[in-house]
DNA sequence: ATTGCTTCCGAAAGCGCTTTCGGTGTAGGG
DNA sequence: CCCTACACCGAAAGCGCTTTCGGAAGCAAT
């Protein structure tokens, strides 16, 4: 049962190991015929190049990280979730791997990408709801190791990211909400040292302020990024002597634990409160579908992963 | 900025790489004093061994692949997001890597598989619901791949497995029903193909059985295993002339159709009908938390993964 | 002084693949 | 008929690390 490798061929085909290799990648120093022959041969045995092997002698690695957000519900928050797919879709159409990478803290997630720049398994990274001032990102331009955000920190001018309008997306969902005839709108919204959780506020507050409708930060409560979070966050709101007739939440996650603890004050959600979580995902179910921005730094484009 | 290498390491010591390579790796026949002088120069310089050059001399790959099932909500699919984050965790503790693996076909699939036993970059792989006769289990026994498998399919005797009792379960979920006063109980099942479905078939019967109900098969409908299969499954049993109160889902996804179809009718789940998900996690929401069965036969134990 | 152990490190052979370089053999042009 | 020009393949040097083997010290025992 010997593993069938590249000397293996060779020697069956009467070959050197590296006129197969060629043969195998397709080379233009190679006859067709002898091409045929070698790609039948390697069927016949089913041989599959060792990736290590590959990787080593070519340097590239055809592998690429998903940063796992800390802090967060992991795989279980729907966003990752959708984005994972997307990336792993697109990734196995190339061949490539895809690498997923759990940190447990902030410090052990630095530790990770510094250990991924230096081994050599990936050539690039993506990481997700970057911190306005993000370390992972100065760490990353640092150790010139590509990278793709999903999201943006304040400054996204050097790197390339892809993210959701939320601001817009946000004013539009208070604009639904207040045709819907609600007047005293409530926000759950998420610590604002991520970016994204930031501009979900800018938006409220905007479309609050457009429709002329007090900004009260009496209605604004921040929760950390989990479903407890968002039940903490919408029991202090649904409790206020004036509470709220709707809730709009900055992630789903949330806004699941606001259900929950509409439920609990023996309100039902949709009749007595509104509730909306936003993700930026299957947008279609509450409201117009917002604006998809990309924007793709000329630094970056020229710095070809691979 | 040259990378830096095992012989950078050795040149700036005076010691050859072999040496080097031992001292870092715990080698015994390596001094203490020359142990620390390795250690302290590797952390000075931020040396991370080459992970392909390293495994490629050692042959393991300390890397797990997860095949993501097919045909279902991959990562959407809660139970998948609960077992990649503890396979996550554990893997990361051990400085091993995760690979995610999407296939978008069972022949797709097939042929990943074949590619990673062939190209030595996995240690070993997991799947996830196994049909009752599993062509990817004889695959992977036949590879020589080590595997474990995230439920069983009919003759789990040859490898590793875990799984959630969800026969019991399933009895439990109907008796939770029956004591809440429900008579006519829905049940949306699973493809029976998939060893799990028909599992959570033959608990539902058997709970119908031991509560002197009927298990009438009309009130069973077998669905995609999506929230629209379960919305459209959900949609049937409802329609009839005598519909059921509560519906019995075998997994989550179709629970959530199911709530949406609800909802269509203007019915209010948790009123009109009781709507009931599985997957064997956060049971404590809904029922008696099921046994968690697991199983280590003595084939695998000695097929140390690594 | 010789023998026999340790202790520690150097030397070197891989792991399986890629890629450059050079050298055949054959065909074309003069 | 010779020379250049290809087309094609072999040879060999890596990629960066691991691991075995052997040998040079150093020390104790004979």
């Amino acid at each position: 049962m010997a593993r069938v490798s590249l000397k293996f061929l060779a020697s069956e085909l009467g070959l050197t190991e590296g006129t197969v290799s060629r043969a195998l990648n397709n080379y233009a120093d190679i006859s067709a015929e002898t091409r045929d022959r070698v790609n039948q041969c390697a069927k016949k045995y089913g041989y599959r190049a060792n990736f290590n092997a590959r990787r080593l002698a070519t340097g590239s690695a055809e592998t690429v990280a998903y940063i796992m957000p800390t802090h967060t519900g992991g795989f279980s928050e729907p966003f990752v979730a959708k984005l994972l797919e997307g990336i792993g879709q697109s990734l196995s159409e190339r061949g490539w791997d895809l690498l997923v990478v759990q940190a447990q803290s902030s410090e052990a997630e630095e530790e990770a990408i510094r250990k991924l720049a230096g081994s050599g398994r990936v050539s690039g990274v993506v990481l997700s709801r970057p911190h306005k001032q993000d370390r992972r990102i100065e760490l990353l331009e640092q150790l010139d190791l590509p990278f793709i955000v999903h999201g943006r920190s304040v400054s996204p001018e050097n790197y390339a990211w892809f993210d959701v309008d939320s601001f817009s997306a946000f004013i539009e969902l208070v604009d639904h909400l207040v045709s819907l005839g609600h007047q005293r709108i409530g926000f759950i919204g998420a610590p604002t040292y991520y970016n994204f959780a930031q501009m979900r506020l800018d938006g409220f507050k905007e479309g609050m302020r457009l429709n002329h409708l007090p900004d009260d930060d009496e209605l604004v409560e921040i929760s950390e990024l989990s479903d407890s979070g968002g039940e903490r966050a919408a029991n202090v709101l649904l409790s206020k002597v004036n509470p709220p007739t709707a809730l709009l939440c900055a992630t789903d996650m949330q806004a699941i634990g606001a259900l929950a603890a509409t439920r609990a004050k023996n309100l039902t959600p949709g009749i007595d409160v509104s509730i909306i979580g936003y993700d930026g995902l299957d947008m279609g179910k509450h409201t117009n579908p917002p604006l998809t921005t990309m924007a793709q730094p000329q630094a970056f484009s020229g710095r070809h992963i691979g």
